[in-house]
DNA sequence: ATTTATGCAAATCGTTTGCAAACCT
DNA sequence: AGGTTTGCAAACGATTTGCATAAAT
């Protein structure tokens, strides 16, 4: 767990070296990434600091996303949602993705698991000769909040 | 590899099931992702078999989805792609995103692999108070060709 | 005959973009 | 000053929808 000043530190590092500014209004949508604690569409954003203007949040999201600070999720609802790099929070982890509500948490593998899955992967990939970034797994289900209020 | 005789007769079952029709273009629709052979986009499948109408497309991948027959896959790239489901094509297999043309192409782990794999997502499924319904694994980066004409 | 599916064109809505003013160095 | 970022409102584009016609049972 990162302390948040570290990762505001970490941020400028990553947009200077891509020669971008950290400006105020990035470091507001930072800090709202921040207090959110895990992924957040923009909407959600947009309601926790109304200082925000939309096409900014958009536009700075887009440049975090290039720079490596911030990681857009996309699930079938209608929403991307956002959250901040691994990098920046160490925190390798995965989501778990609400079919009902849309919602999605984070969750983790044990790092044994998580090794042989990887070393699986880079098998796959060479197979395939496919030069592989990164892997995403998602759990597709039903929260604990949904399934409980199950009123079929 | 089940015989496209054998897969139309299930996906009638399924859309009888659902109080669906199999009617003429749905059929369309099946033999064209059938000869597609792995995830199509909306356009790809249109300019493939141009006799159909784009909203029906729409409408009848959404049926087909209910009915678990098609599989709706989204990246981050602009297009939603489809597949015949697995319960189909007894094909269990994960998904490589290219990140520069956005295509997605189908790979496959090791049984044994697959089910540690599945193993360790149902004791995280249980942690998380998650009902879980089924897992995506994508592996992220560069396919073959994209990478091979690389010229930065 | 009655219900359901189709195809066209128009509407929807998250996201992107043009542009003038505000900001950073 | 010289460039970048911002915020507003307008534009964009994949997907959805209304409605009259055609197809299925």
């Amino acid at each position: 767990m990162a302390a948040d000043a570290a990762i505001h530190e970490d941020v400028e590092t990553l947009l200077r070296r891509a020669d971008q500014r950290y400006t105020k209004g990035r470091r507001q949508l930072v800090d709202t990434l921040l207090a959110g604690g895990g992924p957040m569409t923009i909407a959600q954003i947009l309601h926790r600091d109304r200082r925000l203007a939309q096409s900014s949040v958009y536009r700075n999201l887009q440049i975090l996303e290039q720079v490596g600070a911030v990681v857009r999720i996309v699930t079938r609802d209608d929403y991307a949602r956002f959250e901040l790099a691994e990098q920046l929070t160490d925190d390798h982890h995965h989501h778990l993705i609400c079919t009902t509500c849309g919602d999605v948490a984070d969750f983790a593998l044990t790092a044994a698991t998580e090794s042989s899955l990887e070393k699986a992967l880079r098998t796959a990939a060479r197979k395939a000769g496919f030069a592989a970034e990164g892997h995403r797994l998602d759990l597709v289900g039903q929260c604990a909040t949904c399934h409980r209020s199950e009123a079929t």
